[in-house]
DNA sequence: GCTCGACATTAACATAGGTAAGGTCGTTGC
DNA sequence: GCAACGACCTTACCTATGTTAATGTCGAGC
């Protein structure tokens, strides 16, 4: 098993056995598969659970009353959608499936039990949270400032981080199941522009895409590209430099 | 006095008296004051305090390597800067005075003395929170899939219903202390712009502009060219519908 | 092996919005 | 009283990106 959730957690607060253990059955309970495209929950719900992404790729979408659509978000393995959610009355967006997708139901009473006396799982958790909205926050530089080829090119280098994270990236390759129209839809542009786009980074060797697989062959010249710093992911963790036993 | 915070939580909890006092004394400690467009805190110092803004309109921006600066959030009198930032070990961005502005600041202690033993207050915490969450998001979709007219209508109009909940406004006018530049750091567009959208608003009569006076002489007008959906504001207080006693 | 649908690609043309440059007006400082 | 400045406004021109539509590729099912 891989445990995404452990693993990206581990990048930010040490985890006892025990924390660990809880994680692992929160994410045995409250099992739900979904097929790619299926909606997991939609907007005007009432939101009843934190959702734990254990497998797959799934997003956040809104849809204006036209019909345009935006990703404001995705979820990859060992990303949880939103702590404290069951304060609201009704969903404002909804939550799609990308690729087949499982996912661990959280209610309150199952986060309660979980931060409840494991304080490390609390802390670890908040500061997930506070990443993602750190996430948002970038995102809004991207489609605020960035032109088309920086804005594809930072996607792309914080996908390719956040998967390293959890564990699903090896050497400089991952999977990547989004298509070109996903792909204007999260960055504000349309398929065939999405297309030139990749067409020229391609053509500059910053990335091997083919065949739902991404290469990226230097890491370092593709965020050069995007303007991207890594600092918003908050990938340091606390004391890190302190401890000689680092992984 | 105003005290916007309480005005604002209202919308969504019933507050008791010790709740109110609990929020009137969080409001007078550690209070500072900053002048127009001065730094209240910088992108990589380490964030030791919770803001809330008493007075005054501030933002959090983003400036990228070469210069482009992006807005990425509005904080109005009420607002709440980010709860639990101190868990981050550097802030990856900055928040900035808009106007003159006064703040409270608030410790881990005093936010743990003010939440523990008032759940109504954390819940309404969390509340503003998420809200704060969801104006992102939305923040996501305008500048990805809306056009100019319609970004800047939406921005209009979500200022408005938010200075409004703060009782910020009077009748269908309030205070607009942004400048031009600002408005197209906040909505991707260039200055120039800008003031075309602006002078586009004004010949539809959809807005009076002046003075740093914003008057929208149709709210529902203007919600209407901008594809504004005010759900993502979560003003709906929990079993509002079941009390009789409404305000 | 054929057909179909999903996705990717390409070209030709259209436009929203950017850039550069300069002008007006009101306020502040001296 | 006037220089300096910042906000706002305007015009002319240019370009990044959108639109439309035709064509190509490939895997799934029959």
């Amino acid at each position: 098993m891989r445990r995404p959730l452990i693993r990206k957690l581990e990048k930010f607060a040490r985890l006892s056995h025990a924390d660990k253990e809880m994680l692992v059955k929160i994410a045995a309970q409250r099992v739900r598969r979904f097929s790619a495209r299926e909606d997991i929950i939609h907007e005007g719900e009432k939101p009843e659970f934190i959702n734990l992404i254990n497998e797959g790729w799934a997003c956040r979408y809104k849809t204006l009353e036209d019909g345009r659509r935006q990703i404001i978000a995705f979820f990859l393995p060992g990303d949880l959608c939103d702590l404290n959610v069951f304060i609201l009355q009704e969903m404002d967006h909804s939550i799609g499936a990308i690729t087949p997708v499982v996912i661990s139901e959280i209610s309150r009473a199952a986060f309660d039990e979980m931060t409840i006396g494991h304080s490390r799982i609390a802390q670890a958790l908040w500061w997930e949270s506070l990443v993602a909205a750190a996430i948002q926050r970038e995102w809004t530089v991207n489609l605020g400032q960035r032109d088309a080829l920086e804005r594809m090119a930072h996607l792309l280098c914080e996908l390719f981080i956040r998967l390293e994270a959890a564990g699903c990236t090896s050497n400089s390759s991952c999977e990547f199941p989004l298509t070109q129209t996903e792909l204007g839809e999260t960055l504000g542009m349309s398929t065939v522009h999405v297309n030139r786009t990749l067409q020229e980074l391609r053509a500059s060797n910053l990335i091997v895409l083919k065949d739902r697989t991404l290469t990226i062959p230097n890491l370092q010249a593709l965020q050069d590209v995007a303007l991207f710093n890594p600092n918003y992911l908050h990938l340091d963790r606390e004391g890190r430099h302190l401890d000689a036993n680092e992984e």
